[in-house]
DNA sequence: GATGAATGAGGCTTCATTCAT
DNA sequence: AATGAATGAAGCCTCATTCAT
């Protein structure tokens, strides 16, 4: 006869408490909003007294705070580890958003706090997620950067501003936010197919892509055509 | 945090009242968002007591939800009002994009309440935006197909599945939403710039932007090399 | 082309307007409760505006009042012009339960309004009925002794005392009381089925009813045998 | 005004405080109404603050509710405790009366909640009540066919419909109504005296009684005379 | 390590009542 | 004779947070 998990008032270290919590806040905070969520649920969720939850994490706010860095770091961490960093800069920027779609579709209720409630819940919140989400927009930004420079090897007058990476950046994130919240509220799509709808976009151009251009995760230079089913 | 128009106390006929409380309550349904706004700060930023607010909005429940009706239609209207059904669809969403930004440049308030506020307080509210959203992302996805149209009388393999139109048409409003919130929060682009960056990125594709390809407002077949900061 | 009554704004005597107030108050009490109506309901339903509510009636404890006295006028009226002061005292009785159980059945609001909402709703209106229920009480009181006069012609010997005579009055009164709503409610008697059950149940007694015995309004001497469908 | 018992802020058990919350309520409701009462009243009477009431009982509603149930709970209790099965009709409804009067006595504002209170703030409370009275008017309509059916051993020609019955279950319980009521506002008799004068004025009649017939405790052969002060 | 008991503060909503025309 | 505009006061309810064990 074992502890079983989940019995009431069963004495446990305090990481796995914390850790059930968390889990309870995020799946409450993200379903509630933050201000709709209440202690009370969170502690009847994660199977402790309210008591506890102030003893481990202090306050709502900070509670709060805590699922949005815990939240932050695993999005992070998974893009991250997704990226080959020998890669040409399309095949990088192919492999971190296929990582940040699964994310997406594996966590909802972590990216509904980073994504909706965090940034729409004050400045500290905000301000948390907002630096997470401008590294992520930085590093797009290099890998434009990069694939310039790679093209620049060719032919060397690209003159794209600084500013207008930025905004290239933003924009493709933003892109990417679309098509993943898209893709899982209407369950039109898979992680594979969204990222590969987003290549074409954000890579071939609307308007070239209308003329049958396609973007390969084989290559450029590859069979070429590759519908948004196809990789 | 004073009253915003009219001395206090007195008597205006209910249209002018109802206008002051709805300005009140965009302003602060986007600063504290729907929860944490308090029906005493609004009624107190209109200039009324809160009484008045109930007698002519029922509940907070409605105000929010003739807030977010009121900006929704706002939003539509000028960005229906600024495309000229004639044009091509690289101008139409030229056009669209152009006043979109506008938007929420002029009224960053009611683009809070629709793009933050309303998505992340419970389904009834989504719900509402989000038919305004579909709408425009209808529109959005209707002109990709004009253009595929429009390129297909040259090249006839169109090839675009539904899906795929909408997919993209997602990705592009994504684009926009993010680059509005960059541009507003930074401050670092007009209205104008940010829908070229957007045209430019959306039209020609990352690819063949490196390539030194441009999209530009004249048409394709214009002097064509255009920068985010001319037009 | 006439004034039709009910016309929003149109120019009533006082007389008249009070009267359509009253009605609507009188109605709304009785099916809300004195707190729970709300003078914004009484005046719709008047179909006035409330300061001319304010103007004729002062305020919601006057109207209330205004509505008890009239109602227990009505009832007290009611009940009086039924009764011929030369008849034997059951015949009275008889007379009185009769008038009394016509008025609830055609005024339900009014006696809701004197039997259950002005008792229930602190001492001010409590007292306001209770005096019109004490007149009748006493009344009652008063057929029990002409009756034990009658009876003591031939018998002289009842020693009721004044004590007695006033239960037996209160006790007569609370089953004509509970008779009325049973009837109302359940709308298993008419009024004179329900006045015949409880002259037989007051005059003659349970114990001998069972025995056979029956009170008849054709007088004691009479066929006798009188259920409570006949009289 | 006061905190009726226990030191405040003391920790009590549950049961304990529900308990106390309960009578503050009983006392509030019956003396204020249902919708007068204030949940801060009542909590500033049980000794704690409000939002401990809700922690315990939810609602307004719901506590009122509770009130009902209790008391409705403790008169019945009283009533059965107090009826021999084996004895006589007569005899137990006299036993089943002196416990009701008693209850009124001992309990006058769980006697308000349940007779004025309850059945005049709506049909949720009214219905719950309502239950309960059917349910003595019911034993009361039993008793009365009990009695008929000794009497008929000697006379046999019972002749009393199911609705008679019914209805003279309904004034008696009514006319044991109002003399409770009498009887506590006046307090001219005492519990006994009430159900000595009610037995005689249902069991021998008014007509009956006084010709110088009188009920008796110690059944109809005995000495027979009993004014309603003996017994 | 863990919890039952308890509350101060604050938010939504309603209502009787008045003012100015 | 009549009303549209307006509010002070008060009530129900919830919640983050703490205390004592």
């Amino acid at each position: 006869m074992d502890a079983v998990k989940g019995v009431k008032g069963k004495r446990l270290p305090r990481a796995v408490r914390e850790e059930q919590m968390m889990d309870a806040a995020v799946r409450t905070f993200a379903r509630r909003g933050y201000r709709a969520a209440s202690m009370d649920e969170i502690a009847q969720l994660a199977g402790v007294s309210k008591p506890l939850v102030y003893l481990y994490l202090n306050s709502k706010d900070q509670l709060f705070t805590a699922c949005i860095r815990r939240e932050a770091q695993a999005l992070l961490a998974t893009v991250q580890a997704a990226i080959e960093p020998g890669l040409s800069a399309d095949r990088q920027l192919w492999a971190g958003l296929t990582a940040f779609f699964d994310y997406t579709v594996e966590s909802p209720d972590g990216w509904s706090v980073l994504h909706r409630q965090a940034r729409t819940h004050g400045e500290p919140f905000a301000l948390e997620v907002a630096a997470m989400r401008d590294e992520i927009v930085a590093f797009v930004a290099v890998l434009i950067q990069a694939a310039a420079t790679e093209a620049g090897a060719a032919r060397p007058e690209p003159e794209l501003a600084e500013r207008d990476m930025a905004g290239l950046a933003q924009a493709l994130v933003g892109a990417a936010e679309s098509l993943a919240g898209w893709m899982n509220d209407a369950g039109t799509m898979t992680a594979k197919e969204a990222a590969a709808t987003l290549m074409n976009f954000a890579w071939v151009g609307l308007g070239n892509l209308l003329e049958g251009e396609r973007w390969s995760a084989r290559g450029p230079q590859g069979p070429a055509v590759v519908g948004a089913g196809e990789f």
